[in-house]
DNA sequence: ACCCCAATTGTAAGCGCTTACAATTTGGAC
DNA sequence: GTCCAAATTGTAAGCGCTTACAATTGGGGT
């Protein structure tokens, strides 16, 4: 690390203790209108910048928290995110972001590393994890909130039902009378998310009379142009679906295109829909049917949650967050005779 | 922070001194085989995690570096970042990165905050900021490299000719016969990459021999709907332009979208450019022609330069990435009589 | 002017780790 | 078995900060 001024670098050019300019950054009410003033002008002749480690050490304490979420790559978590780091920093909060790539081993890493680096607490997508990385948390006496998801451990979550929406999605998409449907999903190992938004589905077909072993679920990883090859080999099969349900926007916008690619209309010819509402799906053509999901009043819960979770309260155990399905033209009903 | 156990205690159940277990962590050559399992066993044993303040305060060393980026809201960045980081991973070395919201103040302060929280060098985007930003760095001696654009400072920089490659595209849309441009730009306001962008679609309209006072531009921030509007403005001025150049792709994909919206053919009645090539460009209808940027050569190249500056060698000042257009179909000629 | 208490400031002991340096062990070579 | 150098381990002094506790100061009340 480069050179720096210290504490005491500050303290003797103002001609004061240590002590007395810590108290004069720390708790300024408890030092004099003229002493603080001395201090802060050798603060930024100095250019001074405390050490963050040396104020953990010293403090026992680091006002951070920490996130891993599965992906930077996509506006998925975006959202969510900024919106708890708002929360967080109107708290005087500190928040470290680190992405897994949807790896399970490297989401155990990331939280050693988080909790390492001082983060009093963390924020979880979704329950699916290694039981490491619980018993890590366990073990060092992390707090945690899970968001994304509900879930029965004893921490709390801030989440919404993604089966019940996935379900509600199929229930819409079997009104309208498509009996042949087809899901283009994430990849569901170690995703509960997915796993959920699958199994939605499928319990809506069931509830709806029909085989769910029938529907064809094509997994990929959440890119448009995976779901695009998805799109080809779901049209491909004997019985091409008439409705394909996607277990995300990427998905589904990605589907739409290679249906447009493939001289197909939407939803005439095909329907589509997405699942999290995010701002691409109001903006392709069409736009695409989907779920919406309030992602600011999530983040924002969660860092409530988390929040009280590190100041020892006990927050609410489960808040679920209330879904809607917000139509735009993609899902229309099947043609018919199809 | 939670109650977690020390060096000391993993000494103590291991039977040796703390120097020992240290150096079975860092040095585990300088440890023999069977003192090293004991200590190992009392490390998992107790799910001992370093602390990395004191370790940062001990050993006057960190091994990260931060990166601070406008915004994670859209992929723009996600991709260059992602390289970045796996290049520095792969030298060990830990990426924080935090997101300024395009504000010129909150960035000088999250380079104020990265370093104090041990950042050894900073990766920044772009060259404006303020004076105060640049001054805590020289101040702090903080190496630091700038991307996403070149820049003539002394520290290095790994970017791209931002007014090249924009003036590249506006010759390309004058070739086509356009002759009514007009730009939806990002804010240039300290954002040196989308007022270079402005700047290079002008000098080709001189170059052309028009008049560069006539071309119309539209700042907003970068946001499809923002985009949206800027278009509707646009196309309700006296002339309406035959070509609109984007400042990026984000609000060329909203470009478009508005287009369609309004029953506009995308290229026959209006042709629309982007910058970035994000993935999206490629899964509109029609897909987006822009400027390829290789991000990933960009981070890579950043995070070498990065390293190489940290361990007080001199990297090549300047490294210009070569972008080049890809054409996918929203740039046509302009209607005959138009 | 003097005393006393509250407000302000100083002193110094760590926080958990690394790392010179010192002490001890090890294992050949004789 | 002895001796010596090399390998291994231990000792202890900080790294830059916070914070009890002690010392000092200042300002009424008399």
């Amino acid at each position: 690390m480069s050179l720096r001024s210290k504490l005491e670098d500050v303290a003797k050019m103002a001609g004061v203790s240590t002590a007395t300019v810590s108290r004069c950054l720390n708790e300024p009410g408890k030092v004099t209108n003229k002493t603080r003033e001395r201090v802060m002008n050798a603060v930024d002749a100095l250019g001074y910048t405390p050490h963050f480690g040396a104020k953990a050490l010293a403090s026992r304490k680091t006002r951070t928290v920490g996130a891993v979420i599965p992906t930077m790559d996509n506006a998925i978590f975006a959202r969510g995110l900024q919106a708890f780091q708002e929360a967080l920093a109107a708290a005087g909060v500190t928040l470290l972001v680190s992405s897994s790539g949807y790896d399970a081993e490297q989401e155990a890493d990331q939280i050693r590393v988080l909790v390492m680096r001082g983060a009093e607490g963390v924020l979880l997508i979704g329950t699916a994890r290694l039981a490491k990385a619980y018993e890590f948390l366990a073990r060092s006496k992390t707090p945690y909130v899970i968001a994304w998801a509900l879930s029965d451990r004893e921490s709390p979550c801030v989440g919404f039902d993604n089966m019940g929406a996935a379900k509600a999605m199929a229930e819409r998409v079997l009104a309208l009378g498509h009996r042949d449907i087809a899901m283009i999903s994430g990849i569901t190992a170690m995703n509960d998310r997915a796993a959920s938004r699958v199994e939605g589905v499928r319990a809506a077909l069931v509830q709806g009379g029909l085989d769910p072993d029938r529907l064809s679920v094509e997994e990929v990883h959440y890119a448009f142009d995976a779901a695009g090859k998805a799109f080809e080999r779901l049209m491909v099969r004997e019985v091409p679906p008439t409705a394909i349900i996607c277990g995300n926007d990427v998905l589904g916008v990605g589907a739409i295109s290679a249906a447009k690619r493939r001289g197909l209309r939407v939803p005439e010819d095909i329907s589509i829909t997405g699942f999290d509402d995010i701002d691409i799906a109001a903006h392709v053509e069409p736009g695409l049917t989907t779920v919406h999901v309030p992602h600011e009043r999530m983040g924002a819960g969660a860092a409530a949650a988390l929040l009280a979770l590190i100041e020892g309260e006990t927050p609410q155990a489960t808040v679920c967050i209330e879904t809607r399905i917000v139509e735009r033209g993609s899902l229309g009903p099947p043609r018919v005779g199809a």
